[in-house]
DNA sequence: CAATATGTTTATTATTATTAAAGACAGACC
DNA sequence: GGTCTGTCTTTAATAATAATAAACATATTG
């Protein structure tokens, strides 16, 4: 007799297996520690202790008597219980999401029908409707008058304003980076990023795809310079939407790649003179030149509006 | 006999109560319209006008009979339906909530009571959850691994950092701004703050208070200029929390606004020369101020750490 | 009697179950 | 053929509920 639960019992289940591993590295007729004691073991409420001791009571695994609790039998196979499917968290959510936004080519306007989506994604519906009320603050999704979701993005005016925004960050950000002093540790991940670079270059034509990651990498080491959580939080959706794009488009991908690691190289070059300016114009060079793959990438797949 | 409902049926009450006023309008013995022009007329789904006409049936207002519909009498007060309770959406809990923050000056680290706050604001519970959710991307709140949510916000390091997000994109609009060719109407705006700045400062003693919502005029129409969504969304929360904090910081402030209106004028003036590093440096020489008020506000009221 | 244990109660959240509403489809009617 | 109603399906908003955490009270032990 299976009763419907309201929340999920992971916790019980989970301590209650935890705590058959305790019972087997004990003898028979010793003594379990207090209830205090095993919830700080486990890191779970004393609640939650108290239910698995009742039910290591029932199965006559130990005598459980006020604070006596004497061990009667080790554990085998059957006593161990098994939880309720393990439903994905929000943040494994956002990545699933937008990878299957982009790579589904979900033309913007689609309603987004969260009972559907959260038996697709495995999680649950709340799940759902939180995450899009937090993409609605990027645009990508709206809420309809009345219930329910509307996919927004992801448009040519949505990648022009991304691409736009992303400018302004990042030259910010080598402005800052041109400044700091040359004891800084940047500068020597930048020396090893150049090596990373130049290294590629030698074997871009069979190793064209690895660059992909490293561009990542270095913007993300380009904006670690400026700590600031705004900065932080743009970053994810920025690296997510143009990598992904750039990941899909396959036209003449080699000499793309080929060029932005010169471009990469010639920032560098331009960051170590410790010029703002010089170094703002190679940042915004190459940032000029993503924006238009972005959106050459979006027409290719053709619905951007 | 009141039975719980899941969903409310104000649209249900409303269109009933709506037909009560069409009916009253025909003579008895008259048809009524057909249901799906009824609900074209309403807004609402035939589903819904069904039940509604079902009820009129029920009620003797009406002879319902296949697509016959006549009028039997005219309404009277008692047939009026009540709703429930209205709550509210999550548009307007927004101002609600980071005013509640603002002014009751909830320390940072408080964990806020879904339950409890959704009677406060009368909201549903999970309004509130989809709300925070929404505030999170903003680092203002934070999920806690197991449930329920933190106040983050509003420390000294947020305010560092929103102020200098503010910067970067300030800086940039006025940059933009000082782009645009003469006949954009942007001049004309800007010659009319002017003279809203002028007139201001002439009787600064006594209407000092009137600066706060000249000063949120005066960045947003400096932000207007750059259509980009991203900038728009952020400017919402910054405008909130600065011309809340300003409102309440009472130190120094007929000089502090006088001083804020001068370094206006000034970005007024640099703008009209069409120099952008001249314009940009007056913009940041503005927002610095504003940094330090917005700080040294966070600080008498304390619990800045 | 102080410290620590358990017993009991309360509060809060995550998730399910239920109802209102929207919309689709098919047959009836003019 | 077009419009109307009857029926059914799908979806989302909300209330109800089980799991958990945490607070409080009482008992036990050294």
């Amino acid at each position: 007799m299976i009763r419907p639960m309201a929340r999920t019992n992971t916790r019980f289940v989970e301590a209650y297996n935890e705590l058959l591993n305790l019972c087997d590295q004990l003898e028979v007729g010793a003594y379990l520690p207090s209830e205090n004691a095993l919830s700080a073991q486990l890191g779970v409420s004393r609640t939650v202790i108290r239910s698995a001791l009742t039910r290591l009571d029932d199965c006559s695994i130990i005598a459980l008597d006020g604070r006596e609790k004497i061990l009667r039998r080790h554990s085998n196979v059957e006593d161990r219980l098994e939880g309720p499917p393990v439903l994905l968290g929000i943040e494994e959510l956002e990545s699933r999401f937008l990878d299957w936004v982009l790579r589904m080519d979900v033309p913007p306007g689609t309603v987004l029908n969260v009972a559907q989506l959260s038996k697709d994604f495995s999680v649950a519906t709340h799940t759902l409707q939180e995450f899009f009320s937090s993409l609605s603050r990027f645009g990508i999704v709206v809420r309809r008058p009345r219930g329910g979701w509307v996919l927004l993005g992801f448009t040519k005016n949505y990648a022009v304003e991304l691409s736009d925004f992303r400018t302004v960050l990042e030259s910010n950000s080598v402005r800052h980076l041109a400044a700091l002093p040359l004891d800084h540790e940047i500068w020597a991940r930048l020396d090893s990023l150049e090596q990373e670079h130049l290294d590629l270059l030698l074997r871009i034509d069979k190793d064209f795809h690895d660059f992909s990651p490293l561009d990542e990498k270095f913007h993300a080491v380009i904006n670690s310079v400026v700590v600031n959580r705004f900065v932080k939080e743009f970053q994810k959706i920025i690296s997510l939407v143009f990598h992904y794009h750039f990941q899909w488009n396959k036209t003449h991908e080699r000499e793309r790649n080929e060029d932005a690691i010169r471009e990469h190289l010639a920032l560098i070059e331009a960051l170590r003179s410790r010029d703002a300016d010089k170094a703002e114009a190679a940042a915004r060079r190459h940032l000029a030149t993503s924006k238009q793959t972005l959106l050459s990438s979006l027409e290719t797949n053709s619905h951007a509006t």
